[in-house]
DNA sequence: TTATGATATACGCATATTCGGATATAAGAA
DNA sequence: TTCTTATATCCGAATATGCGTATATCATAA
C-alpha cells in the first residue's frame, strides 16, 4: 500500500462524529468502554465497533484489565505519523459544549451501571 | 450542524486517495482540470468529481478562465479550521515517489492534449 | 456450577461512496 | 453554424459504511 493510501486509511478513520467523541474523551483521560458509553450516551456495542476501527488504525490501544477493558490514545510507542494526526486532531476539533459534556460525564463515570 | 459533525465532514473530504493527490498538486501550484488529469492519470470525470467534493468541503476554490477551470487550495478567505486542516494534510502526507512523480508530470503539463 | 456485568461480534438493512462509461454543457475556433 | 476542447453531470453497478438488535464471549462472583 502506497504512503498516500495510507495516509487516506487513517484520515477515514478519525472521519466520523462517534469516533472524533471518543477521542476526545480519551484525550481527557484514559477509559474503560463501559465509561465511555455513560459519557456519550452512545450504545454499547456502536462504541466498541468504533474503538475496534480505532484500535486497527494504530490510533488507540486497549488492554483488558479484568472485566473491563481499558482504552487509551496511542503513546510514543506509536509511529510519528500516527502521533502527528492525533495530536493534530484532538487539538483541531474544538471543546464545545458537546465535547465539554460528554467529559463531564466522563469525570462523573464508574466501572458499574453502565449499559 | 454540531462542530464535531462539521469536523467529521471536513475530515471525510480529505480521506481518499485520489483528493489527496489532487491536494498535493495543488500545494505545489494552481492548476485547471485538464492539468490534473495529465499530473495523476486520474480520469478527467473522477478528477471533476472529487473536486466538487473538495469545493464543496470549502478546501479548494475554482474560477473559470475562458475554457478553463482553474484550481487552487483556499487561501486566507477560508475560516481558520479550515485553513489549519489544509496546511496539516498537505504537510502530513510525505513527498512520497508517487507524489512526486504527480507533480513532476503537472511542472509539464499543458492546457492542451488532457484527455 | 450458575449468575451477572463488561465487552465483542454477527446479522440484516439502509444508506453512502466510488467507479466507469456515456453524455450533457460551456467556451472558443473555424 | 459546425467543430473541437474542457469540464460537469447522469446512470447503474459494486462496494463500503453505519446502524440497531440479538447474541456470543470473557471475567468474576456466588
Amino acid at each position: 500500500m502506497s504512503q498516500v493510501e495510507k495516509a487516506a486509511e487513517l484520515l477515514q478513520a478519525v472521519s466520523d462524529v462517534n469516533r472524533l467523541r471518543i477521542l476526545k474523551c480519551l484525550q481527557a483521560r484514559s477509559a474503560c468502554v463501559c465509561e465511555l458509553v455513560q459519557a456519550t450516551g452512545i450504545p454499547q456495542p456502536r462504541v466498541s465497533r468504533h474503538l475496534g476501527i480505532l484500535r486497527n488504525a494504530g490510533l488507540v490501544r486497549t488492554s483488558r484489565d479484568g472485566q473491563w477493558v481499558e482504552c487509551a490514545c496511542v503513546g510514543d510507542e506509536a509511529s510519528p505519523q500516527v502521533r502527528a494526526l492525533l495530536d493534530f486532531v484532538v487539538n483541531w476539533v474544538e471543546d464545545t459544549d458537546e465535547v465539554v459534556l460528554d467529559r463531564q460525564r466522563l469525570d462523573r463515570a464508574t466501572r458499574q451501571a453502565a449499559s
